[in-house]
DNA sequence: TAGTTTGCTGAGAGCGCTCTCAGCACCGGT
DNA sequence: ACCGGTGCTGAGAGCGCTCTCAGCAAACTA
């Protein structure tokens, strides 16, 4: 049996195409009786729009599009993606979007994922995350003035981008700055790739945390890790020959990582060496000890996100839309809090 | 700048709408001179097919919808979904498809995503996981004989389902076999979600494993949990009044949950209990100590199903295809092996 | 009463592509 | 020279929907 057309159910009902469609679409433009009649129809005949024959007729897909480029695998071991792609996915349901997911790990799947996300006309936005600032197709979608939204702070030389982010250089200084309150002097830093924005912010706040406290910016207190648990241990690794007393590590992940290198130097946390870190996904809280972090709200900055795509596809392109979500601290016991007299 | 269409393609190539669309299609039709002319005009309008109104055309959108209801916000905390979907992305990509995610949390939600998964046209296929078997709507999938692949094992009460699975009762097999060997005896068992055919599996593999050794099961060694870390450190909580020798644990997070609950014990692993738990994701690397657990091969599950659902699509929905793939068992550190004499 | 205005409905023209089928040139065989 | 292939091409009919616009009756204004 074949799948019931507008047309179909326009006979059963005695009535024209457009009126179906109408009652579909704007149910308060059809008298009653005639709307009562064609919703019978429908549902006596099972009937059930042709999603990309619309689309094709009005031009707008109802399909927004996730870029995840999967550098270095972060996808899999970092609980970020995952809480960013279910708090999207939530939020387009909520805005009777469909989600497509467009995921690569090599540069000809790159070019391939790009192709069919741009200007095949299957997505009506996108949402970009992660992406170089630099990278190509991305500049093209500038370009081509494709609606979207960036997740997270893209370079300052490109106008009118619209991006959501989280305060990184605010929370990485709440996070140094309870270090310094509570007496600690020998701060380091485990900071993430400064070819990232977010690696770049979170270094920042740090650095100004320390300068508006007076206390010194050592090179040898500080080490670069790639956001990944291991790249942590070895910063870590790196770093315990400087003796600091703290830490503030720019991710969960490699917090982890450096919790096991100090735990393998017979050192304990926080008595020998205090530990806070930026996320706050599950890993933290799970960690032994339990880890004071910076909370950002994954699932905000996805809601967010795809509304403010919305708005971008309802009202145009003008003006950018900026937002910047608040952080928080969340005290546990790697800082040593409470257990500490500063 | 409108797009341009394979109308305005063919009058650039003074050619027939029909010729540029074959030589996007099936470009050894075309008279090489005509091809020539046909991509010079294409590469010089930088002409791209409209993958919509193909879709119409050809009644197939080459989008595949992989369907993951977040029952109890797993996708979240569990490492699994994130490299299956990673991987199903992959696939899909190699295939020339797009990837479609449905994901849903409520009941409503449910009931709104199922309605454009299903019968709105939208995706040629789709990729079911971890739905409950008497699920409304998976059933429709079924009846409609909509083309889908299952990962899991669904209930055998429906016949002709594609689907691709682990071997979860031989892995729990080796998994208790391993510690029955080693010599433990008082062998506990943390299992998952009586209701879910992976939890099913696994406990029954672990009663074969100590029926094969004539091994006694004690009914107060078992407790069950919803495969969370919170669900693993109570039911080892509720475990340790029996006092095991041994731990089997359905899954890598309940057995850092169970890990975590040991030590507040003042036990050691595996000095006082060793463990022995199932999937192998990260958690179980990093733990301390590293688990010893099950290797489940999550990537090929994802590239499995995908190859799957492309050959129901292109072959038909006759015969069923179900695939079980092999599990492994990596030995680490929690179980003991190495430090213990038989 | 005539002339607007208003409110619904149906006809029909697309949306941009695929795909069948007829048409036409050209080939070799007889 | 005739005929049945063979190989390409173009015309045109959809795919299932949206949306404009004309048409028409009812309601209002003067």
């Amino acid at each position: 049996m074949k799948k019931p057309t507008l047309e179909d159910v326009a006979q059963a009902a005695g009535v024209s195409r457009a009126t179906v469609s109408r009652v579909i679409n704007t149910p308060d433009t059809v008298t009653p009786e005639l709307r009562v009649r064609v919703e019978q129809a429908i549902a006596q005949l099972g009937y059930q729009p042709n999603l990309v024959a619309r689309s094709l007729a009005s031009r707008r897909t109802n399909i927004l599009g996730l870029i995840i480029p999967c550098v270095a695998q972060s996808l899999f071991t970092d609980p970020y993606y995952p809480g960013l792609i279910q708090s999207i996915a939530q939020a387009s349901n909520a805005n009777g979007q469909t989600l497509s997911l467009f995921l690569f790990h090599t540069r000809e799947e790159e070019e391939q994922v790009y192709r069919r996300a741009i200007g095949s006309g299957l997505v009506d936005g996108l949402i970009v995350t992660a992406e170089e600032i630099d990278n190509p197709y991305f500049l093209e979608i500038v370009e081509r003035e494709i609606p979207f939204v960036y997740i997270g702070r893209p370079h300052t030389h490109i106008e009118h981008i619209n991006y959501v982010n989280v305060d990184n250089v605010g929370g990485a200084y709440i996070a140094t700055d309870h270090l310094i309150n509570l007496g600690y002097r020998r701060i380091a830093m485990i900071a993430a790739l400064m070819n990232t924005t977010t690696g770049l912010d979170r270094y920042q706040g740090y650095c100004d945390a320390l300068a508006d406290h007076a206390v010194a910016l050592e090179k040898d207190l500080v080490a670069v890790g790639d956001f990944s648990r291991e790249s942590g241990y070895q910063a870590m690794l790196q770093l315990l020959p400087a003796e600091p007393d703290a830490v503030f590590v720019a991710n969960d992940s490699m917090a982890t990582g450096a919790l096991q290198a100090i735990r393998e130097a017979k050192l304990t946390v926080p008595g020998d060496i205090a530990l806070v870190s930026f996320d706050d996904l599950p890993p933290a809280a799970n960690a032994n000890p339990p880890l004071t972090t910076v909370r950002q709200p994954v699932h905000r900055l996805g809601t967010i996100a795809v509304e403010t795509l919305i708005d971008v596809l309802a009202n145009g392109l003008e003006p950018a839309r900026h937002t910047i979500l608040p952080t928080e601290l969340v005290i546990r016991a790697s800082c040593g809090a409470g257990s500490r007299v500063p």
